[in-house]
DNA sequence: CGCAGTATTGACGAAAGTCAATTGCAGTGG
DNA sequence: CCACTGCAATTGACTTTCGTCAATACTGCG
């Protein structure tokens, strides 16, 4: 049948912890929060049924995972493949001094394989920043994955590249634009992420991210942040009570962003 | 035979330019430089004979192409892999207001197969910096290549690792370190890039690049890149003259750049 | 010799970091 | 129900880094 590798390795579930403080994203843990990935390939390729059918397999691997854990260490080297389905995750460097860079946030439908698990070690750690459900795939479980749906394998290819342009657009956010613009372009593409797994409506999400967060990925002080943020409310651009964003001049948050969607 | 998909393609060979400002890297154009590629490949991953034969089998596709040629357009989608084989390139976008943020170098022996040749536009252009040796691969040529040689395949694919590697290392150089930790921190990654295709020993290696170059990699105006060189050579860790870059301290520049190879 | 592109210098201002204190807020335990 | 705790957000004062503007030197080349 479609899972045998699958089934044979689906003894891993674990129910995992439920304490929920910043934002589990969604519903608490009922189903396995797969819908995400589901909606995120076909955003970029489309799947047929038994595509579907095979992502829901993965069902088995998904677990609760509370907030600032890491998920793989940097130098490890990768034995499974991790896909987020709620919340989010982070993917960061550290300093000697203990200060991290993040270098790419993971939100629902996102994944790390590590250009299909090859043996190399990882240059960065993972870790989540809120409390997530998390699908921890092994070796051979994704493989088959990969193997038996070359569509699902054609839109990892997809996503893999729209991770490393962005990769890149977050080096001219840091290397050419202002923390005001910097931040707006931050938000402005997680609108969009966000948007392509329906999360996001009406220039509405949820923004489960500290202030510290949202700095050490826009590199800058979280004090500048703050100060940023604040500038943004003031002109009319957003709205963010608690974890609750609203961009309410899309139009203009864009262009002072210069953000172009399309190579996400 | 080994190559009848490239020999049926190989009339591409086109002498091309000859004026020579700055740096065409090593020999004006007697071979192909294809020991660049050779090299680099090996340093990554262990080639067999034929192997080696196969890329000099690539001698056809090389061209000389004189310093600030766009080599390929943002938006555009690629027909072609790209590698260069002397000088330096880059890959870079611009903003509205025309300044260009580098996102990447290409020395010797990187390339540019855009994920394998997919079909998708690219989301930044590639531009040479200094007058380079490239080969323009077709992209039938290209798969044919990858097809019958898994170990170059398999090279390629940890190049493209690497140079994902290397961009979030940029991500975390433009995030979180100093004009003149920045700085280091390039002039170190260089070195070990060009080291390992055999373009630099002994801590000094040919830097063919403007400060306006440099600057618009490292996300500081020309003038601060300016200042900052001048601080690395009063504290005696580099010496610049002309196009010669001599790293006089290579434990100390690394120190201060937090440099840590192993990414690449 | 003079041009054009680079490199260099000085003076000044704007952007962002640091330090330190204060406020706000949610969960905890009494 | 309320004080207590701990984290997150906010604020103010001050410093540092870096950008901008503009002028001046250099250098290879025609």
């Amino acid at each position: 049948m479609e899972t045998l590798a699958l089934t044979a390795l689906m003894n891993a579930a674990v129910p995992g912890a439920t304490r929920v403080s910043r934002h589990p994203s969604k519903a608490p843990a009922d189903d396995g929060c797969l819908c995400a990935l589901a909606r995120r390939l076909e955003s970029l390729t489309p799947l047929a049924e038994q595509d579907r059918a095979a992502l829901e397999a993965l069902r088995g691997f998904v677990r609760s995972v509370p907030r600032n854990t890491v998920l793989m260490e940097q130098e490890g080297v990768a034995d499974h493949a991790l896909v987020v389905l709620a919340g989010f995750a982070s993917r960061y460097k550290r300093r000697v001094s203990g200060r991290r860079q993040i270098v790419g946030y993971l939100v629902p439908g996102d994944f790390c394989d590590r250009g299909a698990l090859h043996a190399y070690p990882l240059d960065h750690a993972i870790e989540t920043l809120t409390d997530c459900r998390i699908a921890k795939v092994p070796r051979v479980a994704y493989l088959d994955l990969l193997g038996r749906h070359p569509r699902i394998a054609l839109a990892l290819q997809h996503a893999r590249l729209a991770e490393e342009a962005t990769t890149r657009e977050w080096v001219v956010n840091l290397g050419m634009r202002s923390g005001l613009e910097r931040t707006a372009h931050l938000l402005c593409e997680l609108m969009e992420r966000l948007e392509s797994i329906g999360h996001a409506s009406d220039g509405r999400y949820d923004l489960p991210l500290t202030q510290v967060d949202l700095a050490d990925a826009l590199g800058l002080s979280s004090v500048h942040v703050n100060r940023v943020l604040q500038a943004l409310r003031r002109d009319g651009l957003i709205s963010l009570q608690g974890r609750c964003l609203q961009i309410l001049a899309p139009r203009q948050l864009q262009q002072l962003a210069e953000f172009e969607g399309g190579y996400l």
